[in-house]
DNA sequence: ACCTGAACACCGTTCAAGT
DNA sequence: ACCTGAACACCGTTCAAGT
C-alpha cells in the first residue's frame, strides 16, 4: 500500500491547506509517513465520517499536537494525502506517455486507458476512499494542477503520433481525457462487477478509437 | 430553485438514513420544505464543512429539535436532499425516454445527452454542491437505486429504436450511460469554460454515434 | 401532532510544558 | 527540533417541557 503514495510534495495548495512545516530530520519524516499511513487506514475502516484527529493520532502513534505541527487542520491532512496520491498517479501517466512517444495514435489511447484503469483498480478500496475524501475539500486547485500536469503529458504524446497529425492535439486530448477519466470514475460509482467493468473498459477503448477514426475521416473529405 | 427538487420520497435508504417521520399535516410539510431549502442555501454559502445543524435550523426558522424529528441525523438530511434531487432527475430522463420511444437510435442518444447535460448545468452551483455532499455518505444504495431506475427507462428506449435492432440493449445502455454520466461529471470536476464544455458535449455525442455505427457495422460483417 | 432549547458527549484545535 | 496531552470552543444529538 505505501507504494501507491510517494512523497513528492507538489504545491498547488491554497495557503489554508498547506502543510505547516516540512520535515527535515529523519525522525519527523517517519512521523509524517506514519500519519499518512494511519489516515488511509482510518479512512478505509471508518470512512470519512469516522476520520477523527484522535483516531489518526492513536493509530499513527503520535499525539494530536504533533499532527498539528505538520498539518494546520484536518482538511489539510486529507488534502496532502490526495496530493500524494495524485502526484504518484501523474508520474505513472507521464511514464506511459514517455514510453509511447511516436507510437501510432490508437496504441497511445489504449495505453492511456490501460494505465489509468490499472492505477485506479489495483486498490479499488483506496480509490473509492480518496474519491470520497477529496469531494469534501475545496479541491479545485488540487484537481486543476493534476489535470494540467497530466494533460501536458498526454497532449504531447498525442501530438507525436506516427500515423496521424492532429489539427488540434489540445482539444483532442481534452475530449479523450475527460471521457476516459470520467468514465472510469463512474464505473466506481456504479460499483460494477469485475466482468461488467472489464467489458466497459473495452467498449471505452472502442469508442475512443471510433472517435479518432471519425476525426481522420472528416479531414479527408 | 425549488423546482429542481420535488417531493417524492423514493426509499432506497438504509434504515439509519431513513427519514424519521413522514409529515402529515400541512404545517409540518412546510417545515420539511423549509429545512431542505435552508440546507441547500447553507451548502451553497458555507460548503459541506460549514453545514452545521445549528445553521440549517436558524436559516430554516425551526429549532434543532424539530429537525431531528424528521431526520435522525445530519447525514440523513443530506441523504434525503440528494434523494429528492435524483428523483426529479430520474423523472426528467424518464420523460425524455417516453418522448423518444420508437425514434432513430442516434436521436435517442442525442436527446439523452441533452437532457442529462441540461439538468446538470442549469444550476451548476447546486450540482456541484450535491456532488460533494453525496460523496460523504454511504451512498451506494442511493446511487444504485437511481441507476437502476434510469437504466430501465433508457434501455427500453434503446430497444425500441426504429432503425436498429440491438443484440443486447442492456449492455449497449450500460456503456452509453456510464460514459455519458461519467463524462458530464468530469466536466464539472475540471471546471471547464462554457465554450470548452459545449464543445465537449458535441464531441461526446460524436463519440457515442461513432460507437453505435461501429456496432451496426460489426454486425453486418 | 408538532415544536422548543438547555444539556451532554465528543471532536477540532491550541499552547504551555517537556525532551 | 520535535513531541505531549490537558484545556477550550463548538458541533451533533437528546429529551423533558411546552402548544
Amino acid at each position: 500500500m505505501p507504494q501507491l503514495l510517494n512523497s513528492h510534495m507538489t504545491s498547488a495548495a491554497p495557503s489554508a491547506l498547506k502543510a505547516r512545516k516540512t520535515p527535515v530530520q529523519s525522525r519527523s519524516r517517519a512521523t509524517v509517513d506514519a500519519i499518512f499511513e494511519a489516515t488511509i487506514q482510518v479512512l478505509l475502516r471508518d470512512g470519512m465520517n469516522g476520520l477523527t484527529t484522535t483516531r489518526v493520532a492513536v493509530r499513527s502513534g503520535v499525539s494530536v499536537g504533533t499532527m498539528y505541527q505538520y498539518f494546520p487542520n484536518k482538511q489539510a491532512l486529507v488534502y496532502a494525502l490526495n496530493e500524494r496520491y495524485l502526484d504518484s498517479l501523474a508520474e505513472r501517466i507521464e511514464a506511459t506517455c514517455a514510453v509511447h512517444e511516436g507510437a501510432p495514435l490508437a496504441r497511445m489511447v489504449e495505453a492511456l486507458i490501460d494505465t489509468y484503469w490499472r492505477a485506479k483498480t489495483e486498490r479499488a478500496d483506496i480509490t473509492r476512499a480518496l474519491y470520497r475524501s477529496v469531494a469534501e475539500l475545496n479541491n479545485d486547485a488540487l484537481l486543476h494542477a493534476f489535470a494540467a500536469r497530466v494533460d501536458a503529458a498526454t497532449t504531447d504524446m498525442f501530438a507525436s503520433a506516427s500515423d496521424v497529425t492532429l489539427t488540434d492535439a489540445k482539444k483532442t486530448n481534452l475530449t479523450l481525457a475527460t471521457v476516459i477519466y470520467g468514465t472510469v470514475r463512474n464505473v466506481f460509482e456504479r460499483g460494477l462487477s469485475k466482468g461488467d467493468a472489464e467489458e466497459l473498459r473495452r467498449n471505452l477503448a472502442v469508442m475512443c478509437q471510433a472517435y479518432l477514426e471519425g476525426l481522420s475521416a472528416r479531414r479527408q473529405e
